[in-house]
DNA sequence: ACCCCTTGTCAATGGTCTTGACTAAGCATC
DNA sequence: GATGCTTAGTCAAGACCATTGACAAGGGGT
C-alpha cells in the first residue's frame, strides 16, 4: 500500500520518470481484467499506480487514447509466436482462434476495443498473415479485398461479441444463461412448436462448440469458394472433410 | 419548447399520465438516432420529453432497464411483416438481412443493445422463425441447437459490430476509413507484401458487399451440410449457385 | 549555477446515475 | 361531495466520472 494522508491523497510526490506509458497499460489492462468494464476509471487507475488521477494525461491524450494502446497490446499479445503455415486454411485458424483466446483472456478490454481501429504495427501485421493467407488460396485482386474484409470483420465482431456479453455484469450473464435453461425449456408449444422440438438441447451447447460451428461454416465456404485449395494433404482431398478436420484439430 | 424558469427547471408540473414506458422508448430511440450514444443521458432525456430528469424512474427500474426495452422495440421492428418462406435458405437470410436493416437504421440504439437477451415475445419469435428454417433443413437435436446458435450469434455479432462502428464519434470513423485509403495505399511493400499487392482494392470494398460475402459464405457452409437442400429451385438443382443467388437477390 | 522542460500534483468545472423526501393530482370509498 | 390513499412528477443531494489549467518540483543541458 501506498503512505496517504487522511484525505486519501497520496504523502509524498512520486518521483519522476515512475510512470510509464507501458506501465499505465498494463496496469490498466490488469484492473479491466481484476474488476471488470466498471473498475477502468481514472481515479481508480490513479490509485492502483500510487500517483494522482490526473498524473496520466501526461502520457495520454485522452482515456479513449489510453484504450488504442490497449487495443495494440492486445494484438501484440495475440500475435505472439504467430508463423504462417503452408497450409492457407491451418493459418486462417489459426488466427481466429488465436484472437478469440485472447479476447477471452481480457473480455473487459476487448469489449471496449474489438470494434476500434490501432493502424499501429501489431495490426497491420495480421492484416498481412491474413492476406497472405488468402493469396495463396488464389483469391486476387477485388476479390481478395473483399474476402479479407469478410473474414476479418468476421472474426473480429464475433469474438469482440463474446468478450462483451462476458463483460457484462456477473448477474446478467448468468440471467441470459438462465434464459436458454429455464425460459426455453418450459416455453409453449402452441407458440414456439420449433423452439420447443429441441428445447432440451437448446441448453447443452457451449461457447466453444458454437464458435467452432461458425468457423467452420465459413472456412467451408472459403474452401468452396477458393480458387486454389489449400496444398496440404487433410484439405486438398476432400473438401467436405473441413468440418470434421476442424473439430479434430481443436 | 417548454415553459421554463430562469433555473432551467419546467414551469409547471406535467399533468399526470402524461409520460408513459411506450412514449419514453420512442424518445430515447429519437435521441438515440439523432445525437448518437453521447445524446443519450437521462438530463437530456427528461429535456427531451420537457420532464424532470428523475421523472423516467416511475417507469423503469433503471438506465439499464430502459435499454432491454429499448432493445426489445428494435426486434419488434426488425420481425414487422416477417413471413417464413417455403425454403429455408430465403428465410435465413431474410431474417439476417432484416436485422441488420434495422440496427444500421438505428446504430447507436444497437450497438448498446445487440449483445443484451430480452426474453420477450418479439425475441422468442424470431428465435422460433429462425430455428423453424433449420429443422426443414434437415437438422435435427444437438446438432439443430449448435447450428441454430452458431447462426444467431454470428448474425447478432456481426450486424452489431457493424453498428458498434456506425456509433462511434464521425471522427473516429472518418480516420478509420482513411485507414484503408491512406495508410495502407502507401505501405512498405518489403514489409507488409500481401497487403502491398491489394492496397488498391482494399478501398474500394463497401460494408454491403462486406456483409453479403459473409452471409454468402455462412450460408454456403450450411447448404453444403444441410441433411435435406431447400425444395425451391433456385437452391436445391446447384449448391454452388447460393452465392450468385445471394447477390441477385439483393 | 542557471534555466527550462517535463512530470506529478491539486483544485475546480461540468457532466453522469441514482436515492430519498416532498408534493400534488386523480381515484375509490365513505 | 368530502376524505384519504396511491402514485406520478419534482426537487435536492450524494457519489461518482473525465477533463482542464495553474502550480510546483526535479533533472538534464548549457
Amino acid at each position: 500500500m501506498v503512505d496517504r494522508r487522511a484525505d486519501g491523497r497520496r504523502a509524498r510526490r512520486l518521483p519522476r520518470g515512475t510512470l510509464t506509458a507501458e506501465q499505465i497499460v498494463s496496469e490498466s489492462l490488469r484492473l479491466l481484467d481484476e474488476h471488470g468494464v466498471g473498475g477502468f476509471s481514472l481515479p481508480k487507475l490513479g490509485r492502483a499506480l500510487g500517483a494522482d488521477p490526473t498524473a496520466f494525461y501526461r502520457h495520454f491524450a485522452s482515456k479513449d487514447d489510453l484504450l488504442l494502446a490497449i487495443a495494440d497490446r492486445l494484438i501484440e499479445e495475440q500475435l505472439d509466436g504467430l508463423q504462417p503455415s503452408e497450409c492457407w486454411v491451418d493459418t486462417l485458424v489459426d488466427v481466429a482462434r488465436r484472437l478469440r483466446e485472447t479476447y477471452l483472456a481480457h473480455p473487459a478490454a476487448a469489449s471496449l476495443s474489438a470494434f476500434r481501429t490501432t493502424r499501429r504495427p501489431a495490426e497491420m501485421h495480421a492484416v498481412d498473415v491474413i492476406i497472405g493467407a488468402l493469396l495463396r488460396a488464389g483469391f486476387e485482386g477485388a476479390e481478395a479485398a473483399v474476402v479479407y474484409r469478410a473474414f476479418a470483420d468476421f472474426v473480429l465482431s464475433f469474438t469482440g461479441g463474446e468478450a462483451s456479453f462476458l463483460s457484462l455484469e456477473p448477474e446478467v450473464q448468468d440471467a441470459d444463461r438462465m434464459a436458454w435453461a429455464g425460459a426455453y425449456l418450459t416455453v409453449d408449444p402452441a407458440q414456439y412448436p420449433n423452439t420447443w422440438q429441441i428445447r432440451t438441447a437448446l441448453p447443452q451447447v457451449s461457447d466453444d462448440d458454437i464458435f467452432e460451428t461458425v468457423l467452420g461454416l465459413v472456412m467451408g465456404g472459403l474452401l468452396r469458394r477458393a480458387p486454389r485449395p489449400c496444398g496440404c494433404s487433410r484439405h486438398a482431398t476432400d473438401r467436405a472433410a473441413v468440418d470434421v478436420t476442424l473439430a479434430a484439430g481443436r
